[in-house]
DNA sequence: CTGTTAGCGCCTTCAG
DNA sequence: CTGAAGGCGCTAACAG
């Protein structure tokens, strides 16, 4: 492995000149230049992370802290994994991806090594210990998914409630009377997700403000309750006519129990998910919202690059502990191009 | 932040008597050791990564390659990302993504800087770039999908010969005398993608040996043409009364057009998928073959760290170039316990 | 415009 | 059983 003294002496000149030629940070001869980044290319060299994180305490690595339920994936991690991935080079960083089911654990470790630079916590939850402990380590973090609002971190996250609001607004002006509205799940609401409490005071605002008939209904993590209470959905009189789905979890499933009730999708019943994965159709074009990860993943990346300007160094900072609020970035839902709603039909 | 030294002075010892407390390389009194795991905890003091690979040229870090192409996202690549950071952890090492769309550049950097200590290429193509210039520099590598066999890298991948085979076998048991094999798409097959080559040549030996009549039929990347062969592959005579599918990128979409060729799964046709991603049913508990993402990832992760057993330090090791092929690990396909498949009609 | 030097934090010989 | 010292590779302050 070659190092700068080597391509020092290659090219004629002291440690410290190659060291400029790389960093830029002085003015050096044409001459000197070329010799430098002749050697340099000679010998194939490439600076030593270690040592530079070592002398400027920086390491250019982002963690993420993906969220683990031990024997579940859930494809929505994997899909910010790799997009935070990219928002993370195209601003510098590496991008290290922490697993532990214990989430904190990790996370202390490669905080305290200096592993990485600042943290990414992904679908983090009211109460969550990681957030109590990265503020009480200092350590620049920003939040995938709002947390409590009280987390004085940086956050970004879709606007559910307005998602919700709009899927079932677009659904009244498509011409449906009778809106269902499949909320999250009941241990989703009971944990006061964020996510979950949102989407239903869309609907019930909605419900309030709208002309249509809108119903809402709780999903169930239990999958014979959440089949259960589709067909009552599905069965109730008068019949929806449209079914705007914020549980996704099972969303083929759900198909599957409208299809078993002899409704066609979406001439019977017009199927309007919220916040489904870009491009992750599960097999239709449905009309739909769609979790913008792009958007959030860059988002949240430059919170947490702006996250660190306030904690230099020791990642210590006592100056900005909370000047007002913590920035954050509520994301605008849009309807996913390309697909209509269906009107219901006329005459049932 | 705390350093060894802080630790050393708090606790009244030498700064080396706290590093060998914490490597436990050396013998110390109780009492000594005693007061620097307390002055450890006071200070919460974590040793510095950057300092420790500096030192030690091992970084405890793997890289892993994920391939992308813009503005596309596989499912499985994400899945693979979660479950080879749980294997790299499970040994010890953090995991680095590397998500760029240029391959070999980013690995180049990791591997050049010592970022990481060895990589786990993803999805590998046959003359993928990048196996040749890991190999240039000497990296500790091992893939993750079987290579071009002359590369000389350790792989890991699931038999895909003998999972199409086991999936026809065990549809031919079932008592389905007409089955239609969906193989991989023509330009997978045309580029000789591993698993595309090898999943054709185990429906054709399985073909030739087995009692039932077996078509062979290419997938279609493109979505149009995927679905008028489907429909032709549906509408041959005699009927198919089972389908084996290899191609799964589009399941969703296929099982649509069997159902609107009035066709019930599995009544109708029994549908044997090879290679889908553990517990994604995309709604349906259909007889299947997964892919083993957390066998595989563990397997490709071992491979990994024995590599650099043979590289150390400088990674340019002459010892070993190719005692004979390399390690590999080419695991058994096994039908996803719960489902059976479903034997025809009777009568037509 | 370029060279010399000290030190980032850690580990590991070598000396006591 | 413990302490002192050097160096891993790099950068930035301090000379020239």
């Amino acid at each position: 492995m070659a190092t700068i003294k080597d391509v020092a002496e290659r090219a004629g000149v002291a440690p410290s000149t190659v060291s400029y030629v790389l960093s830029g940070s002085r003015k050096i001869s044409e001459a000197t230049r070329r010799a430098v980044q002749a050697a340099i290319a000679e010998l194939g060299y490439h600076p030593r992370a270690s040592a530079r994180t070592l002398r400027s305490a920086r390491s250019d690595v982002l963690a993420l802290a993906v969220p683990r339920v031990p024997g579940e994936y859930r494809a929505v991690d994997g899909r910010f994994a790799i997009d935070v991935s990219d928002a993370a080079r195209s601003h510098g960083y590496d991008l290290l991806l922490m697993t532990d089911v214990d989430g904190v654990g990790g996370l202390r470790r490669v905080a305290g090594s200096g592993l990485a630079d600042a943290a990414v916590l992904m679908a983090v939850e009211e109460q969550d210990p990681r957030i109590g402990a990265m503020r009480e380590l200092g350590f620049p973090t920003a939040l995938l998914g709002r947390g409590d609002d009280d987390s004085a971190l940086p956050w970004v996250d879709l606007d559910w409630e307005a998602a919700v609001a709009l899927a079932l607004r677009e659904t009244a002006a498509a011409g449906h009377r009778h809106i269902a509205f499949l909320a999250s799940a009941d241990h989703e609401i009971a944990a006061r997700r964020g996510y979950a409490v949102r989407g239903l005071d869309g609907a019930r605002h909605t419900a309030r403000e709208s002309g249509a008939d809108i119903r809402v209904h709780h999903a169930s993590g239990d999958p014979d309750v959440l089949r259960r209470r589709v067909r009552e959905v599905l069965g109730a009189r008068p019949a929806p006519t449209a079914l705007v789905v914020q549980h996704l979890h099972r969303l083929p499933h759900l198909l599957a129990e409208v299809a078993t009730a002899g409704l066609r999708v979406p001439e019977d019943l017009a199927v309007v998910p919220v916040g489904t994965l870009p491009d992750d159709l599960g097999g239709r074009l449905l009309p739909r919202i769609e979790l913008p990860v792009a958007e959030m993943s860059l988002a949240v990346v430059e919170l947490a690059v702006k996250a660190m300007a306030g904690a230099p160094s020791g990642h210590r900072s006592q100056n900005h502990p909370a000047p007002g609020l913590p920035p954050h970035r509520l994301i605008a839902p849009q309807m996913a191009p390309g697909a209509t709603i269906t009107p219901p039909k006329r005459h049932l």
